[in-house]
DNA sequence: TTGCGATAGTTAGAAGCTATAACCGCGACA
DNA sequence: TGTCGCGGTTATAGCTTCTAACTATCGCAA
């Protein structure tokens, strides 16, 4: 037992899941997941086969933790741009998804026919959601209530039981999709072959999220001083190998 | 040589090919694409194992050559609905979509690390993109130039040369994106956890992409005769296993 | 009709994967 | 100091894709 209140065997064996779980995350990110093999893993990390089996009993194990740490990692990086408020909040999880598409695309992607998401990271997708629905609680009311709104107030035991007003829900939700929309394309490359820089239409979507324009068509010239957490719109961004798709 | 200009040998062969093809796309509906066997395929059509090497070369071939029927498939849907206007589109979108998700997954959804589009399946992605431009082509045009738009006006080599007016390109983008922002992640079952039901909240999107509505937070009651495309919001529609992702 | 050649199928096997079983050695702790 | 458990090993089963070698059969032409 050491200062930590952890046995030495105990952070012996945390250090090997860590460094088991960086080779994943970088076999992860070049091969994508399809192609995450524990053989692989095991030989760079220096040992040989089954050992593995002593820190993750399956690789779906092992892929549960990986979505585990990856839904905490945007939680963090989303609570963290909270305090900014809707346009950083937008441009962080741009960036994190950047960062590491493949990542991304692991959760928000092509689900795992077998697979169950355990309680926990539901509980983390719901903490990023309650993030969400913050940041536009804090933004101004608008307009009457749509179909969507009235169906929300009919349906919907979510929210951990406090009243989130339907507005906000509808824009938390509508953010969380269009956002998605547009960087879940671009990272699968679908963009490619057409001459634009989906950084632009990231910024356009995020525009119609903002007060008092949430439709497609106006424009806004009101608004130019954007904050300087914007993605910068340089070439060398990143995107999966262009073309379509599966795994 | 027989009187459809193909010898019998033809016949057999692309008879053959739509088998295998068939239990294919059964095998992908249920177990996705991960689990894809030659073998277990093989063994359904009735011959055993490195046989089916005699139609197609790798698994990635047989793979290729799904998606492109696949999006031969969407292609189809989409013209045909393109005469009904862009509320049509959408909806024959949304049916194509829930009629099999692993299928609207296994083009949009993540992409295979290795696997390069061939220049077959862009060309069909250009057909579709051809639909949506014109679709919105017909829409009555609206408000001033978004930065979005100005940035199409810079960067645009691309919709074959002819002029497509760049507000119109920007509404058939938008179109695409927000309408899969929401089907994507319908599909996955990111909504499970969260009440609404995903068909109302897909027609909010659609509301938002029609004449002189493209925002989010603004109702309209003077257009409530929706035409009958809509997908009927019933309980039993489908989504894939409810968790978290990748495969 | 006879025979040749391409085609479609077979089994065997290599290399890789996940995962289990059996075994061993060292470290921690009573 | 003895013992137990943990972390590693090798061997192996069963799956996968895919290649090699071989065989039978079908079509076409002489």
């Amino acid at each position: 037992m050491d200062a930590d209140g952890k046995t030495s065997r105990e952070r012996y064996r945390s250090q090997v899941c860590a460094e088991i779980k960086r080779h994943a995350w970088e076999q992860l990110a070049t091969t994508g997941v399809s192609a995450l093999s524990l053989n692989a893993i095991a030989k760079h990390v220096g040992m040989s086969g089954p050992a593995l089996y002593r820190y993750f009993p399956s690789r779906d194990d092992l892929i549960t933790d990986l979505i585990r740490d990856a839904y905490r990692s945007l939680a963090d990086v989303v609570g963290a741009a909270g305090p900014g408020g809707v346009a950083a909040v937008a441009h962080a999880i741009r960036v994190w998804a950047l960062a590491d598409p493949q990542r991304y695309l692991f959760v928000y992607g092509t689900p795992i026919p077998g697979y169950r998401a355990p309680e926990d990271t539901t509980r983390i997708s719901n903490e990023i959601m309650a993030v969400l629905i913050d940041v536009h609680a804090a933004l101004p009311g608008d307009g009457p209530a749509t179909p969507f709104e009235a169906h929300l107030d009919d349906h919907r035991d979510w929210a951990g039981g406090q009243p989130v007003p339907s507005a906000v829900l509808r824009r938390a939700v509508t953010f969380w999709t269009r956002l998605h929309g547009v960087l879940s394309l671009e990272l699968a490359g679908h963009f490619a072959g057409m001459g634009f820089d989906p950084a632009v239409l990231f910024e356009a979507e995020l525009d119609t999220l903002l007060p008092g324009r949430l439709r497609c068509d106006q424009a806004d010239d009101s608004r130019d001083q954007t904050d300087d957490t914007r993605v910068q719109a340089d070439d060398s961004r990143r995107t999966l190998p262009a073309g379509v798709s599966s795994v």
